[in-house]
DNA sequence: ACCACTACCTGAAGGC
DNA sequence: TGCCTTCAGGTAGTGG
């Protein structure tokens, strides 16, 4: 499951790949994913130089010289991977794009819950203009945090996945974050003391930090069957562990699992209070 | 404004 | 073996 730390390691494969290159062709197998792709997506970006991949919450950003950027965000089930051109294409491969330095790249993308757009003004698209902070960027931090928290009577759980208090979480890193500053998932936002929520931003900015480090190893001599670029394993600690003892020391509770706003929760009922 | 809930989509996994 | 149900998840929309 693409979050943050899967979005950013993409980004990283991505670029030395293709950034100076120039897009010859863009093939779209079918018309959409989880909506149309726009109308004239090959005329804005067929003959444009790539100049830059950026990275917004867990979207991808491919900045081109003629002024339009291609908006992409992989759901759940998205992927990225360059094919040699004499492959066949695969099952749910929907986007081919072909640079003029013999990189073709492939988006792939089973359930369809990725998305791309092409627009001039990134910052003002509907997808990136409510988003909070990065929660690796310079403005998260306790305050920040504590300003989103206060009055909300939401659990942690989903507030913390709302993009528009932090962006860049999915279910399973705040699982971990929450697991590792020792908050229950079911707290009301705004009951969160000051200690707590300064644990909570040194929580999610460790969790991240490390599953990057761990892509970032990964992906030093990537070459996986498919060639897929940017997943890679982790080792959680509460995420799918349900039943199992937890790590913190001295803890001796057992991990349990139960479901908020339709989605699995992981935690601790001893040591996440 | 705030909050809870659901549709979208496919493949994997489990039950019988 | 095979059919059926359930689950996974990010986002956007609905309705209270």
């Amino acid at each position: 499951m693409p979050e943050l730390p899967e979005v950013e390691t993409v980004r990283r494969g991505l670029s030395p790949q293709i950034i100076g290159a120039t897009l010859d062709k863009l093939y779209l197998h079918r018309a959409d994913l989880r909506y149309p792709f726009p109308q004239n997506m090959r005329a804005q970006l067929e003959g444009a130089r790539l100049h830059n991949i950026d990275r917004r919450s867990k979207y991808l950003l491919f900045q081109f010289d003629n002024e339009y950027t291609l908006l992409a965000h992989l759901g759940m089930s998205g992927s990225f991977r360059f094919l040699d051109m004499e492959e066949s294409l695969q099952k749910h491969d929907h986007v081919e794009i072909w640079f003029d330095n013999g990189a073709r790249l492939i988006y792939h993308d089973p359930r369809r819950f990725g998305a791309m757009d092409v627009t001039q003004a990134p910052e003002a698209h509907k997808w990136l203009a409510h988003l909070g902070a990065e929660p690796l960027g310079n403005h998260f931090d306790a305050d920040y945090l504590a300003a989103q928290l206060a009055n909300k009577s939401t659990n942690m759980k989903t507030l913390l996945l709302d993009q528009r208090l932090i962006a860049g979480l999915g279910n399973i890193y705040v699982n971990e974050a929450l697991w590792y500053a020792k908050i229950h998932p079911e707290r009301q936002g705004k009951t969160l003391g000051r200690a707590e929520i300064e644990r909570l931003v040194v929580a999610i900015r460790d969790v991240l930090q490390a599953a990057l480090a761990s892509g970032g190893l990964t992906l030093r001599d990537y070459r996986q069957a498919d060639g897929t670029l940017g997943y890679f394993q982790h080792r959680f600690q509460v995420y799918e562990h349900e039943g199992e003892d937890c790590r913190k020391d001295d803890c001796g509770g057992k991990i349990e699992r139960s479901v908020q706003s339709g989605r699995s929760t992981y935690f601790c009922p001893c040591c996440q209070v």
